[in-house]
RNA sequence: GUCCGAAUAGUGUAGAGGCCUAUCAUGAAGCCCUGUCGAGGCUUCGACCCGGGUUCGAAUCCCGGUUCGGGCGCCA
């Protein structure tokens, strides 16, 4: 018998009204064997969905009703039977098997329960995580995640933009900020990146003129929070000829894309997680990094000065007074500090303490940041030497500018983030398959 | 890193110095049952994180460790 064989269905493909009396295989997993004495029900689930298979103790062949009856759940099976049409079966349709195949038998017990009868913490879930993927709600969240990056790719492929893939192992010790992994790279010291900012700039020097990248990006900052991953994916996109309002343009747009295909496409995953998803509404608001700051300081609970970080409270209150306001979640930042922003965002030329950039916020948490870049190399090695770093280590993407660099802009969002706050998901662990952490390295 | 909290069958839990030979659910094994769909009923199995201390007596109190959770910090 050939693999495919032993599979013509997903259990949620089979149409009772059609497939009356039909020979069919289903194939997948034993969610569930419940033996009633004279009647005996098997439920086979695969990633679509679960199917019913009946045994009726007198019209079936005893050796089989014996296999049925000591299944043990979680076993890979094949069964290969008649589709019958049936009112009280789940899905209108049951089936009568002629052959029980059983291609993998788990031990027992299992590391958890999968059925939904009894929680089990994040931690044991992640340890096992290839049996929580078999829960109807860690399955919902990785194919809403599936139709996010879908979207994506679908609404910037519509937008011109060029999807890429820069190296993620890299010679340059740092942007400034973040610390990187060390790694050893034959017989010199390398780095895992941070980001893709410094390559898919250099593509705007390139001519590409429009490009995104999907990526891990890898930070080794110690940070132990439920917001926080050391290994994450970057959305990310850099545009020519464009300024930092072109590109929230781009993004709030994209953001409300997003939401309206999740919503079109994968409504029984948000049935499953009891979630109901609006579509914000765009143009998202805008409030300046000084508004923030008066914000903030206007709750009396923390007092903020001019150049100081948002710190996560004072990302609380803003977005929370911002909801209040609007009853929206998203909103931007604009106009921060050129003094904590990095050295590529571009100051304003007439006030160039403050720089085109913006941090996109969900009311919970920073998403994403951006900005109108430096396209002049003088400047932009003069604000590399200004943040303490050195313009020397720089010199592969100083070279880019130098010969016909046009003015660009870009941002970066995290993923994960992303569809977390979709989810209303409050740890960023649940949204990653095999998540990395301050501790967790395996599996 | 720091502060707070937690750790009990495979999983999730109850437990406040003797009532613990440790509760309940789920699970597993067995029996009964012809329409279940978190099936139901009966029986059985399975656990106090590690090390020290206090006490006549510790799952319970104290100290140290480990692990986990949460807050903050750190984090273009």
């Amino acid at each position: 018998m050939l693999l495919k064989d032993l599979r013509t269905h997903y259990t949620s493909k089979i149409d009772p009204a059609e497939m009356a009396d039909k020979k069919v295989s289903v194939a997948g997993w034993v969610h569930e064997v419940r033996d009633l004495g004279g009647i005996c029900f098997v439920v086979v689930r695969d990633r679509e969905g679960r199917g019913q298979v009946t045994l009726v103790k007198k019209k079936t062949d005893p050796e089989l009703l014996e296999k049925a009856r000591g299944l043990v759940r979680e076993s890979i099976v094949s069964v290969t039977g008649t589709i019958k049409p049936e009112a009280k079966a789940p899905n209108g349709y049951e089936i009568i098997p002629e052959q029980i195949t059983l291609l993998n038998e788990a031990e027992s017990p299992l590391p958890m329960d999968t059925t939904g009868k009894v929680d089990a913490d994040l931690d044991t879930r992640l340890d096992s995580r290839f049996m929580d993927l078999r829960r109807e709600k860690t399955t919902a969240v990785f194919t809403i995640r599936h139709e996010v990056l879908k979207a994506v790719r679908g609404f910037l492929s519509s937008y011109g933009f060029i999807e890429t893939s820069t190296p993620k192992v890299v010679a340059t010790a740092t942007e400034g900020g973040t610390s990187l992994f060390p790694i050893t790279y034959f017989d010199r010291e390398a780095f895992l990146n941070q980001s893709p900012q410094l390559f898919k700039q250099m593509l705007m020097s390139g001519g590409l003129d429009r490009v995104f990248e999907i990526g891990p990006i890898f930070r080794a900052e110690e940070h132990d929070t439920r917001r926080h991953l050391n290994e994450a994916t970057s959305i990310d996109i850099e545009a020519s000829f464009c300024d930092h309002f072109d590109v929230m343009e781009i993004l709030e747009n994209m953001v409300a894309y997003v939401y309206e295909q999740v919503i079109a496409n994968c409504s029984r995953q948000l049935e499953a997680l009891g979630v109901e998803l609006t579509v914000p509404q765009t143009p998202f608001m805008k409030i300046t990094y000084g508004e923030a700051i008066t914000i903030v300081n206007s709750y009396g609970e923390e007092s903020l000065k001019w150049g100081d970080d948002l710190s996560t409270l004072s990302e609380h209150t803003i977005g929370n007074h911002v909801f209040n306001e609007t009853g929206q979640s998203h909103y931007f930042i604009i106009d921060w500090p050129t003094e904590i922003k990095p050295f590529y965002a571009k100051p304003y030329e007439d006030k160039p303490e403050l720089s085109k950039s913006f941090d996109m916020m969900h009311r919970t948490m920073e998403l994403s940041s951006g900005a109108q870049r430096i396209h002049d190399p003088e400047q932009l090695k003069s604000r590399i030497e200004s943040q303490g770093l050195n313009p020397e280590g720089f010199e592969f993407y100083l070279r880019a500018f130098r010969y016909g660099m046009p003015p660009h802009g870009g941002w970066g969002i995290g993923c994960e983030r992303l569809v977390m706050t979709m989810l209303g998901v409050e740890n960023i662990r649940d949204v990653v398959l095999f998540p990395r952490d301050r501790r967790r390295l395996s599996p």
